[in-house]
DNA sequence: TTGTAGGCGTTATCAC
DNA sequence: GTGATAACGCCTACAA
């Protein structure tokens, strides 16, 4: 009634526990007869292995780096606390993970701190950043190691990954935009798209699924130009104030990026700017307070503290070779209003 | 520069791996000066123990129960799912998840199931069914036996549970006002408010956060009088067909519970009923195609796979007496629309 | 190709 | 009070 072990695999089958081992793990060649006989045996006990005593009798530890970008960013922050969580609830499952920051702008940067790593004591790595021909191939060369790569947040569809850990940025623009249509329901009007920087390809994603459900299900609604402000608060204030009397019909605007607190101040600036449609990404102290005190109507998010444990899990089971349980891994695509901000 | 282990600390206290057993788990008296040196040790070392090898020790396994209504409804059966898939998945971390099916509609019948229970055999109960004064007292006796219970989806308020899990009804309805607010965001009209049966809290909470938003964000709608219809299509059909009529001014359907599909028919027949806002709870094969088919503007759900692992974590917590990280368990009342869809 | 013996980090059962 | 010693379920030499 208890739980069969190997032990009882062994006796069971008429064989010894070696030779159990073998054809669990398919380590040497064992007689087919023999081989036959442990399968029955295995089938017929319902035996399932017990993956914590294997790893204490291999005595594995995970080492898993979770490459991100460095320098000031709200989100990126809170990804951090996140993966120091993680890590920290992971200590007693065998798993360290670190923390590895790049200067994700600049593309050889990342390669020579890519190459920093120790790829003899490492299992694997979940990298954040923007995908170049040079990353791309320092992520071939890492996998050549033998090491499992997720891409994480941003996918790297042109690097062979193991695995994309994040969300679909061109359905969460298509939410932004379904949200925007029926906040605006029976309106007509303008939509003004903001975003750090379109060199970002989630801002790209974005801006796509958005165009697409707003033009398609909204067209009385009018999606501007993106404007992009390279942290520039200056720049967003004045293309902001532009774009107020260019466009009197304005009547939300979408945030696609960083840069939140930037677009807050300057909405703020221009006090004559009221009843907009405000919609943001990523939930952060800024988008946070934005959405409690009314200034923002949504935040589009992803929980960070899945999209953490989710690259975990991956990368064990990819160590472990086993199957992934797919539903869990799915990252959602969260709506954020203040009465739902947990 | 390993992790340590007990043999480490006993051999840098000067004493036997016994008596660094007793101190770390405060089994039997050690004296004074030795209980400090292992102290001392482990502090000094960084010891933290190896749950899994403890496990593995100890043979421990966890034995788990989910009491679900039985009977059939949409939302039950995707958390049967869940507790299935969940309970496959963590087989082989040493628990075994089994589900009992009571009448949830009958007090007693619940007790008489749960006193069915084998409370030798037992580590922890996760129960979903209306409180009652018979079911308080069954649960004070399942505790009373040294087994942990948990909440399941519906709290139990009145009852010594150890945790809830689930997400605070009263919110859920206050992002549904919210959602219908914005929705609506510049029309003046009223709300038709429905639900199986009011007996459930779940929609009592959810009316009640409902109406404080509308009342106080959105006084230019107005939320009409739940309507109840007990399993009775034939009802709801002629209760909407009577309010159409009623309420010229109708903009919105806000469904608080189960009886979604009755509720789409209905509106489906009543064919002269059109752009009304529609919004939900639960995510279920009805209410998503709801959303496929546009039916349906949003979905306030939770989700089910969240849900159950919580449940879980939460109950091995208890049972290991370690803290729960409570971020972790937050269940996150989750906002869908098609677009967002999963 | 197969089996035996020992160890992984912890707990449990004895004697002392 | 204390300390050997043998489990727990699995893996890995090494020997046969």
């Amino acid at each position: 009634m208890a739980k069969p072990t190997v032990h009882d695999i062994a006796r069971e089958a008429g064989v010894s526990l070696s030779t159990v081992d073998r054809v669990l793990n398919g380590r040497a060649d064992v007689r087919p007869k023999n081989a036959e006989r442990v399968k029955a045996a295995v089938e017929r006990l319902g035996y399932v292995r017990d993956t914590h005593a294997a790893n204490l009798a291999k005595q594995r530890r995970y080492k898993f780096v979770f490459v991100l970008p460095e320098g000031p960013n709200h989100f990126v922050e809170t990804i951090v606390a996140a993966v120091r969580e993680a890590g920290y609830a992971q200590a007693s499952d065998r798993v360290d993970v670190a923390i590895m920051p790049v200067n994700a702008g600049d593309p050889h940067a990342i390669v020579a701190r890519l190459q920093t790593l120790d790829l003899h004591s490492l299992d694997g790595v979940a990298i954040m950043v923007p995908e170049t021909p040079q990353v791309r191939d320092a992520i071939a060369h890492i996998r050549e190691a033998g090491i499992h790569v997720v891409a994480f947040v941003s996918d790297l569809p042109n690097s062979k990954c193991d695995h994309f850990v994040g969300i679909d940025n061109f359905s969460a623009g298509q939410t932004a935009g379904a949200l925007l249509g029926k906040f605006l329901r029976n309106e007509t009007g303008s939509i003004l798209v903001v975003t750090n920087s379109m060199v970002a390809r989630d801002s790209i994603e974005r801006r796509y699924g958005m165009d697409e459900v707003v033009s398609r299900d909204f067209p009385r609604l009018r999606a501007l130009p993106t404007i992009e402000f390279y942290d520039d608060p200056q720049r967003i204030r004045e293309t902001l104030a532009h774009a107020l009397t260019a466009h009197p019909d304005l009547k939300a605007v979408y945030s696609m990026g960083s840069g939140n607190a930037v677009m807050l101040d300057a909405l703020r600036d221009n006090a004559d700017v009221k009843d907009l449609v405000v919609i943001a990404h990523d939930l952060t102290a800024v988008t946070r307070q934005g959405l409690t005190d009314g200034e923002i109507d949504a935040v589009i998010a992803q929980n960070v503290g899945h999209l953490v444990r989710s690259a975990l899990r991956v990368m064990r089971a990819k160590c472990d070779a086993t199957v992934i349980f797919e539903a869990q891994e799915q990252i959602r695509i969260e709506i954020i209003l203040r009465e739902n901000l947990y």
